[in-house]
Formats: structure tokens, sequence, C-alpha cells
DNA sequence: GTGGTCTAGACCACG
DNA sequence: GTGGTCTAGACCACA
């Protein structure tokens, strides 16, 4: 249920935000719903304790997480709405990414096919 | 004519080899073509020889380039296959990227949208 | 139990990789196995952490080992059959080296003679 | 009829070096023949005269050549044999070389096989 | 002049 | 602590 993959170029924590984001996405975390603590998170991912710490201050700085001292960290409302902007954001990093494809010699119709690929296929 | 960001996340080794590609794709570099010597390249970019050693050795490895003891280095017959096609396989990783988006609400149209910004903005 | 020559023709860095390689294949390094760090294995063999660092990431674009970064590298599942099956290629060298022997007037019963002696003699 | 591989680990003069040798050997150049000139050998092998020069200063250090001042270079009468017993003692380079292999896993039937494959394929 | 190798020392991101 | 990257400067073999 918690894919990590600690080899390949993406950092441990990233991944671990990523995950938790999309848990948020597709609802298994609502709003005022407790999140992991840091231990638990930490022996069911097999990640470092610190790694998970590191994940969670940046998703409350990023206003998706609140800490309660001694009771726990919970989702806050505005959670999806934070996600999904700024994902939204990201379409920036995905046009430099495609721009980088286009210079490559990669013909728009390839990466069409790509796109329907994606859209029309499986969900995951 | 050589542009390198020495700040910024991507490596400026990795910047130099895709900048050579690049000129191999264009058909700057053509096959049997002698690319600059490392010191040349080195002084030319503003990058420390070492670093243009070690993308020169990458694309000899990756069979780009081929190297001629005491005359320079030379572009392979099969370089531009070798960039095409390795490119091509990154579009797996572009499909990755793209389901991520999806999964994330991004539409297929603000993608489509991206897309056609891409290929059709201006060639830089 | 790590033997570097720094003097002689053959480069410390190519010595690195076949040490290793060849604790791959007598079994000292299983798959999932971590080796040594950069720093630990520079101060154990002598070498100089670059070298030693430029010896694992050829090794790393080989496929024989695999980087967790903050945390290690590691032995991949496939070490032994890339190391065993790029020797097989290795052939093709000895096979020119030998005809070059033919050429120069050796006799096949001298090589046969020479061969007997490496592999009735010691493992070492 | 003179082939040089510019590419390639093996060194320019040292394959020079080789051709003629092999010459002497199979009686294209007898004793007291004279061989190509410095320039004469250069054109037509495509090699730079410092390099032609650099192989025929050894060949004269190892007594297959001697120099005429004025006239030329010319094979002596030992060449033959000096040839012949040097590439005798090269045998402890193969050695060696089957050595290495031993330690890499090739079974001795593999490069029995090799052997035969030059000792009884085609001259060439 | 060319490429190939090595050292020493430094900085950064990550865990 | 780990790996990844970069710089500066040096030496060698080769053409």
């Amino acid at each position: 249920m918690f894919q990590i993959d600690p080899f390949g170029r993406i950092p441990v924590y990233a991944q671990v935000i990523s995950e938790l984001e999309r848990f948020v996405l597709i609802g298994v975390y609502k709003p005022q719903d407790q999140v992991p603590s840091v231990r638990a998170l930490a022996v069911e991912s097999g990640v470092n304790p610190n790694t998970i710490q590191k994940a969670y201050m940046q998703m409350e700085r990023d206003g998706i997480l609140k800490s309660a001292p001694g009771r726990g960290r919970f989702v806050t409302e505005e959670a999806k709405t934070i996600i999904q902007s700024r994902r939204r954001g990201q379409l920036d990093g995905l046009r430099e990414s495609l721009r980088a494809f286009a210079q490559a010699g990669i013909s728009r119709e390839e990466i069409l096919e790509c796109l329907d690929e994606v859209y029309t296929g499986e969900g995951k």
C-alpha cells in the first residue's frame, strides 16, 4: 500500500510526500484525518524515520498537514486544493520536459501517442 | 553556441553531453567529424577540462564518440541512431510522468495545450 | 585482501573494478550485499576516493552495482551473470591474440602446454 | 596490404612494428631487403611520419633493421630469428592472460575451443 | 598538440 | 554517515 523505491534518482523523502499526497487526492486521507506517526510510517514503509520526519515537515510547510504537539499530525481542510494547484504549477516543469524532447528530435505525434496511451489506458 | 548553466540542478557534465548530442542530431557534427579537444572545449565553454573529459568518456562508452589517442575524438557512424533510440526509450519516462499528472487531476486538455505551446512556439 | 599495484600499466580504477568483480564471482559479495563505501574502500586500499568513485560509477553503468543515495551501494541480482557474459565476450580478444601467436610461428602444442600449466597449476 | 587501426587501445606505432615484423616472417621482406622510407610508408599507411620514425627506431634498437644513412634502412640477417624468439618470450604474457580467464570463470574447454578455431580455421 | 589517469580538496543533497 | 559533482593541478603515453 506504500510503495518506495530506495534506488533510482527520486529522493526517498520526495517519494514519501508523493505517496501521502496521492492518498489525500484519492480520499484515503480526508481533512481532519490523522496521519500515521513518524515511527509507525517508518516501520510500515521501511524508510528511515529521519526521512519520514523530513517529508512531514515539508508537508506542514506546504500547508497540507498541521501538527498538534502530543496528539499527532492531521490533514488540513485545504490539503486537496493545495496539492492540485501545486501540481498545476508543475505543468511548467512538464513544458520544459516536452521542450527537451522536441529538441531531441521526438515528434509531436510520438508524444501524442504517449499521451493517449496514458489517458485511455488503465488508471494505474 | 555552447550554453552551459553551472548553477541549477542539472550536472554540468550532463549538460555538456546534451549539447553535444544536440549538435549531432542537427548535423553540426557528422559521422567521422572530429569533436573539439577536451582542452579546447573546456576553454570555449568555461567548464573545467575534467568535466569535459567525463562527458566525453561517457559518450564513448555509449558508442557515440570514439577516440584515437593522440589525434582526437571522432563521431561514430551510429551516433545519431544511438542517440535517437535512447531518447525514444526516454519516452517511457515521459509516459510515467504523464501518468502522474493524470492522477493529479490534470486534464488531458491542459497537457495538450502545453504540448502545442511547445511545438508551435519558438524553436528555442 | 585488496591488492592494488599503483605503478604498472594497468590503471588503478581498472584494478579496483577487477578486484571487486572477482569478489562477486567467488561469492564474497552476493546479490543485495552492500559494498564498502567510497571512502571506506579508499582508506582500505590506499587509493584516492575519486578513483574508487570512478570505478563504482562504471560498475553501476554496467549494471553490476546500484546505488541508494545516502544508504550505500549494493550488488545487483544480475551482477554475476553480467560479469561472466562480458568476460565471455573477451574471448574474442583472446582469439585474436592466439591468432597472432599462430602467425608468429608458435605451435599449437606450445600454447596447449601453456594452457595446461595454468589450469593444472595453483589457483592463484 | 598495410592495415592500421587508429582507434582502439593498441598504439599505432606498435601496430606498424607488428605489421612490418609480419612481413619479415612471411618472407615479404628478406634479409638485406630495403624497407620503405619513412615518408613513403607514411603516405602508404596514412600514419604520421613521426610515428613511422618511432617504429623504425625501435626495430633498429631490436636488431631487426639497420640503417645506412643516406641509403635507407635494411632488414638484418637475424631479423626473423629475433622476432621469433621474442614472440616465444611473449608466451609468458599469454600465460598470464590465460590465468586471468581461468580466474574469471572461463573453463579450459572454452579456451580449447577458441584455440582449435584459430589453428584449424583460416590462415588470416 | 592529443587523450588518459590520478591526486587533493571542496561542496551539495540525502538519510 | 552516504553518494554525486566539480575544480585545480599534475603526470604520462602517444602522434
